[in-house]
DNA sequence: GGGTATTTGTCCGTATGTATG
DNA sequence: TCATACATACGGACAAATACC
């Protein structure tokens, strides 16, 4: 495709077809397009440009009324000769200060938190979105309940169930405005102080939050199954912070054995619980799903927390709590306080996304997507088999290497640099300043995430990598 | 070919693909298509169902994207294995009951916390709300800025400079989800166990919350022109939580020279600050209105707060804070730690319903319909000055009846039920359990919020009222 | 066993119906 | 009513794999 970099203005008053229209006429009398070139069809330029196909097709069906183009049925759009066609000069009309997007020192940036948001449905959500503010106008603008809307909770409830193998009613579901408020609410709720037990390496963020909130963390270690239990038991601590399904940044999926292990533990005072933090969960590429720990628990003692930010987008700020019984009236008391943070139209459509199968199709095409780009990442990757190991590829969006030929993680994040690939070191995500952590692992391993990063990309990249490296 | 007799409706409305779509997807789910199984050929299909190939084609390649089935060229399509994909129970889905809406058993509600909906512009709402899921569509699913969208808080800088003399840069403006979440980002980045004084009565949703995030309350005394600052003093606090604008419950404004004194106050210690609930500023009826807290501190020592929900919709869970320079350096080591609670398309639709100066018009309508509805309400009111006496009138929108002929809260309000309307109790707004505090205002004085009630309403529930309490 | 006809996924331009303003 | 834009549906052209003579 040549250089139909056309930058769309959606708001113009000029319509989409003209400016594509203008933009290919250009093209053509510029010559950047000389006779005989195939323009991209209607379907990849409508793809491409995010627009309709008839869009397209109206841009190019000017393009021949006035003979710059000519269409062959079941082949392609040509560029024809301009003999005798009158082009008016084209004024060398200044163009406007360009904006400087900020200057992109990377070409590839496996960043383990990237989403990808090409396959979002946008229409669909659209849609949901016009019709919930379409009708019952009033009722959705008066305050709602501070645990979430029922309708809501019963769409995650019946999701959990079927999905996750999460066993819960609505009432003991809270919705919240994302992962950390819904930490925050829960600290608020236990009460200041706790001796909360965490992995080294974790979910740096969550760390820091509870850390802060005047809790004491506990640092607990871990083998090839994830948390140790007589670590856990040996460090003290009432609250174990986990995930189970997929542990971030290892990516250990905790086998059932150690589930129940850690079930036992929790079961054996009043004041332990679990916080089960499923990040993730919903990508896995090897074996059966396995259930939530919280679908095991017979005690009441998992503190189920899930979010829609990694499966939907970023910036859908709908997380959800599933609270044991025995929090249920802690909440009552306390965590009620707090009005719901999530607006009724944004619950409504999540409700609406799901029930409609719309999560369904989307979560499943996602998959399909990231499994994809983690058989191309992990096929590019077996060139390094000489000098790093891979792990953590069983499920999520991001794989870990681990070098044995001493490269260093800052050594390595920096060749890779050089080449235009961005990757990520581990050794941020171990917390606590213990020095024996101090492993090779921590300091030979990066991180990359392919979430964000096409197929065609992860290749070219793994080119990049290969050079950087050996 | 297996058992694809499916039985497609053209005039449905749901599309032929979309038909062909859901029969196979249920036939893989439900075994009857197993892994390997080679599905008829797009040719085939088209030929037997009488549809043209492309509408084959397309049931295909949604499978394939959703990952249920391969293709591979010139050989056809295959069932996929089902592992790790999310299918939900074909049963049908039982609906968990909905919860009965309480049933009104008033005619005529005089709740303090309504707001009217009525006026709100619905149609602005739902065009921005548009406009902003239409372009841009890839950034704002993108996890935005934790303190806000720079846009929305360059906006609300404006707005509160302009209308509330507040003086801020947007870099000190914090946007979160409601003035519940605020106060309890406030509380986690200050730290637990701050001593706080509160007056009786005062906002209680405030008081419970700040009371259960381990905070010590003091409560401190009140003259008519608010919190008294010697009893501020003797507390011992070092946070003081007021609303001069409009002090809830009673409607005290605080005059300037008690702020100054309480400005004063706060400097006196590295330690002490002002928490602003500017709540319900907008709306007042007599005189100029009185600039923040704010405007006139010189010290750092104030901390505004403000928000939506009451000026716009209880729904919009849009609310702000505005940190002291002193309090940024903290808020970027703790408070950044929690991404954003508000959705960033909410963030945009605000900003630009203040950009626009839909937010001034609605402001300005409403503030028309309040005051009439306040004046309507003291006329009728006046009837009852035998018996009562009215305070709190000057802004806001609700006042107070204290009774001088003895009638209790109590009574005075069973006997407004027992004719239909709902009033409310003062003393459910004292806090502390101290007894001195039980003095006559009281357990004599109801609350009537006109918000939510037309004039005729008002006067239609006045003449219960009559009829109730005389 | 090698050439040819057929089948297949894939891509193409095109036409029509339908919302929206 | 009209312009714009999108979703749906149609049938032909092509290259590669396959089946058949």
């Amino acid at each position: 495709m040549n250089d139909l970099t056309v930058s769309l203005d959606p708001a113009s008053s000029v319509p989409l077809y003209e400016q594509i229209y203008q933009h290919i006429k250009k093209e053509i009398q510029s010559g950047g397009l000389s006779f005989g070139t195939r323009l991209p069809s209607t379907r990849n330029l409508a793809g491409y440009l995010q627009v309709s196909r008839t869009t397209a097709d109206m841009a190019y069906s000017q393009l021949v009324s006035e003979g710059y183009i000519e269409a062959v049925p079941c082949r392609g759009y040509f560029v024809c000769e301009l003999e005798g066609l009158y082009c008016p000069g084209t004024e060398s009309k200044e163009r406007h200060a360009e904006k400087k997007p900020e200057e992109k020192k990377y070409r590839y940036d496996f960043s383990p938190s990237g989403v990808d948001l090409n396959s979002f449905p946008y229409g669909a959500w659209r849609k949901l979105s016009k019709n919930i503010l379409m009708a019952d106008n009033k009722k959705i603008f008066q305050l709602g309940d501070p645990q979430g809307e029922y309708a809501l909770r019963c769409s995650i409830a019946d999701y959990l169930h079927q999905a996750r193998g999460v066993l819960a009613e609505p009432e003991q579901i809270v919705v919240g405005a994302g992962n950390d408020f819904l930490l925050l609410l829960l600290c608020s709720m236990l009460g200041t102080g706790q001796k909360i037990a965490m992995e080294s390496p974790t979910y740096r963020k969550a760390y820091d939050l509870l850390g802060n909130l005047s809790n004491e963390i506990r640092i607990v270690e871990m083998d090839e199954a994830g948390m140790r239990i007589d670590s856990l038991e040996a460090s003290g601590a009432d609250i174990a912070y986990v995930m189970p399904s997929h542990q971030f940044p290892l990516g250990i999926v905790m086998p059932v054995g150690r589930r129940m292990q850690l079930l036992e533990w929790a079961a054996k005072s009043e004041r332990r619980f679990i916080i089960e933090d499923d990040y993730d969960s919903e990508f896995r590429y090897r074996g059966k799903p396995i259930p939530a720990l919280q679908g095991f628990d017979r005690s009441g003692r998992v503190i189920y927390i899930g979010t829609f930010s990694k499966s939907i987008a970023p910036a859908i700020r709908v997380s959800y709590l599933v609270l044991p019984d025995r929090l249920m009236e802690l909440y009552r008391q306390r965590g009620r306080l707090i009005s719901s943070t999530v607006s009724r139209v944004d619950q409504l459509l999540i409700a609406g996304f799901l029930d409609d199968g719309y999560y369904e199709r989307h979560l499943n095409k996602m998959r399909a997507i990231y499994k994809s780009r983690h058989d191309v990442l992990l096929e590019e990757m077996r060139g390094f088999q000489g000098i790093c190991q891979i792990s953590g590829e069983n499920a999520g969006v991001h794989i870990l290497l681990t070098f044995k030929n001493g490269m260093t993680e800052q050594e390595a994040i920096a060749r890779a640099a050089k080449e235009g690939v961005r990757v990520y070191g581990l050794s941020r995500y171990y917390i606590g300043m213990d020095d024996r952590n101090k492993t090779s692992r921590q300091s030979h391993t990066v991180i990359l995430g392919y979430a964000n990063v096409e197929e065609a990309e992860i290749r070219a990249a793994a080119g990049c990598l290969r050079r950087a490296w050996s």
